[in-house]
Order: C-alpha cells, then structure tokens, then sequence
DNA sequence: GCTCATTTCAAACAAGCGTTTGAATATATG
DNA sequence: CATATATTCAAACGCTTGTTTGAAATGAGC
C-alpha cells in the first residue's frame, strides 16, 4: 500500500482513539511506518490530514444518502414519503460502513461521532461544509413527511435526531462502562441502529407540544 | 474570590471553549488572575483540575435528580411513575443550570455535552463513576414504567436519551451553522429541552419492533 | 513580635510538539 | 543511459507543554 493510504489508515485508528489534540504526528508515522515528514509532505499539515481522513469516507457516505433519498423520492412518484424511508436513506450509508470490518468502517463511525463535539473551528467549519448539501435535502424531505409539524420544531427534531445517531455512533459514552448497562449477546453497531431507527421516527411523529393539555413539563420542584 | 474559585471560573469557560488536551494551564491561570504553579498546588495535576470543574455543579446536579424521582415515588405511593415524570426529574436541575445566569451553568452544560465525547480515559472514568448511582435509579424507574419494553431494549433507549441530552446541551454540532437551520425568535437552553423532553418521551413510549409488521427497516438499496 | 504553616511567585526543567530543511534515494521520462 | 521529477529520510528548528523548585510573602496563634 502506499505511503497515503498507510499514514491515512494509521491516523483513522489514532484520532479515534486518543483524540485529535492528543494524537501526535510521530505517533501516527510510527504506527504507519513511514517518516515523520511524510505527513506534512503529503497532506500539508496535522489539520489536513485530519480533514482528509474524514473525507475520505464521509464524502462517499453523505453521497450515498442523497443518491438512496433521491431513490425513494422517484420510486414515491413526487409523493411525501414515510419517516420510515427517510430515516432509513440517512441509516443505510452508516450501516454500511458499520458492517464493513474489511476497511477501519466501524473506526470511523467512531471517529466521526467523536469530531461532532469536538471544539475545534476547523473541525467544526469542515463538518458544517462536508452536511451543508444533505442537510438541505433532507431537511425538505421531512418537511413534506411532517407537513403538520412546525418548521422551528422539525429544525430541533432533525437535531435530536442527529445528536442521538452520533452519540450512538461514536460508542464512547461513559454509561456502558456501569455495570447496570450489560446488553445481553454481543451487540453491533448494526443491532444498535435498528434499535436507534425505530425510536427516532416515533420521537419525530410525536404531537406537537401545545402547552395546554397532556403532562405538565417541568413544574417546579 | 479565593485562588481556587478563580481558576475554577476560568478553566470551565476554557476547557469549555477549547476543549481540555487543547487548553494550557498558562492560559487558565492569565485569565484567572494568578500564578502558573497555583493550579498545580491547590488541585495536583491539569486532569485533576478538570475533573474538580466537573465535579462542583455534576455532583450536586445528580444529587439533585435522584432527590426529585424519590420525591415523585413517594407521591405516586409505590405506584410506577410516568415517563413523563422520569424524565423530568432528569431535565429539571438541568434547566436549573441552563437558567442560572449568575453562575457559569450554561458553560458548564456545553462542557459537559463535549466531556462525553471525549475520549481521554480519565474522563470516561470520572463521568461512569459519577454517573453510576443515579443510571441505577432511572433505569429501575423506567424499568417499572414500562415494564412491556425487554430489558436490553429499554437500555439502549435510556442510552439514547441521555445521547439526545448530552448532544443537544453540547450545543456544538456543525448543523447549528448550515443557514438552512435558523431557530425563529432567541432559542434559549430551555425553550430547548421544553422541544427534546416529548420528542424522547415519544420514543422510549414506542412499540417494541417485532421485525415482523411495519415498515421494513434497512431493505437493501 | 516571633513562629510556624499556608500560600504565592519567578524561574527553570525535561519532554514533546508541528514543521522545515537539504541531502539521499527512488521512480519515471526522454 | 542520462536527466528530471517525486518521494523518503535523519536531523534540527523554534516553541509550548505540564510540572517542579526554592525562595519570598502572607497571615493567624501565642
């Protein structure tokens, strides 16, 4: 394999695993076999080899998404389609890469969940870039999925639904280290997305809060 | 304000800001006011300081949680509790925090969201060990709340909840940049939590997914 | 006012960081 | 084969990191 690939596969694992602050280029050239200089010749700096670490599989995934949505909505024959098949356009892509074990799939899902919260501009703005595209898609989808919900409200909904599919996804959650939370066989990340999918689209369907009837949210203590 | 409160103060805004590998103690102790060696001297270590920023508003915020769902027991008179009412025993000493202007608590709330996500060992250690009474205490209140949901299933849901959570207090997700998403008046961490509260009841609440009616979740592309 | 423990301070420490350099090597082109 | 281009390499650069040190300053108790 080439010089780029190796220092790309070796880079995936270690930011995954440490971090991108505390992952250093002599670590990451060590663990590919190359010289230290390489990373610098070949991708310019430790901030573009990072962004092109994220490139390199979620380019091909958020494109994925948009060609299956485009799928359904040909196949709808311009009708609304279900919650159902929206959720599962954004859910195959990720499952694919979860059950590839071939390439550093699952790695990167990892990773990828990991680089949502981290608070670095650059990693930040590079996302904001790599989603703008399918966001906006998908965003119109839902609207049409949703006509009754109100736009400010399935701005927060698509949110949730995003921030519980990352979490999920970078697996990194103190919570699974308590020894209350034992799944029973083995899980993967493929068991845990049909768990996830089911979950999301009821909390999308859900009515509006109104304010008037139902349970009174947070009254005071 | 004593030295330790000052470097408190000063360490929650920037690990806040930049996240903890990325945050030098030279720059907390300028912005705090004092010298470079009193972090080292009142709290041992940077991982030290970190988890005692941590520790000042968690610990009393779970405390807190666990009074409110023994509060709500006593009153429901042994009865199993509404998810309704579970979950506002998590969210309200949250909201508590979104509100308190005085004190850093939305600071604190984002640092939090991103404390999650990262990946350092210690931090995941500290976070499990802070955690751990109080999952035992909402997994067995959900546990008798909805005793249809197998108890595997009912784990991965509590996991998601608390990923919703923890993702949406972060506040840091590239999404917010995307122009498509432009919250209409000030949203504010409350107005927030009053939209995330019905959207998670709504999932935990959801059928369990036989596999065998509905919609075929995953069909290959 | 002396004493003793606590706290602050400037300075230095060793180590690691990302990046650059210029020569050596490999690869491809004519 | 000779030439030019692309890549690798060891070494060093300048800088920042968390931590330690020992002296100076502070403050309470007798």
């Amino acid at each position: 394999m080439d010089t780029k690939s190796r220092i790309l596969d070796a880079a995936e694992e270690l930011f995954m695993e440490h971090g991108f602050e505390a992952t250093s280029l002599r670590l990451i050239t060590t663990a590919a076999g190359v010289n230290l200089a390489a990373v610098n010749y070949h991708f310019g700096s430790k901030e573009e080899l990072f962004q092109a670490v994220l490139t390199r599989r979620l380019d091909p995934m958020n494109q994925d998404r948009m060609r299956l949505l485009s799928l359904y909505e040909t196949a709808a024959d311009n009708k609304p389609l279900t919650c159902e098949q929206i959720i599962s356009a954004m859910f195959i892509p990720a499952l694919k890469l979860a059950r590839d074990h071939q390439t550093g799939g699952k790695n990167f899902l990892r990773l990828l969940g990991r680089a949502y919260a981290d608070p670095a501009p650059f990693i930040r703005e590079f996302l904001s870039s790599q989603y703008a595209e399918m966001i906006v898609r998908f965003r119109a989808a839902f609207t049409r999925a949703l006509p009754h919900i109100p736009r400010e409200e399935l701005s927060w909904r698509l949110h949730f639904v995003m921030g519980a599919l990352s979490y999920t996804l970078a697996g990194t959650d103190a919570l699974k280290m308590i020894a209350q939370f034992q799944p029973g066989e083995a899980e993967n990340d493929e068991k845990v997305l049909r768990r996830l999918a089911p979950f999301l689209a009821a909390g999308l369907r859900s009515p509006v809060d109104t304010g008037s009837d139902g349970h009174q949210w947070f009254a005071e203590a």
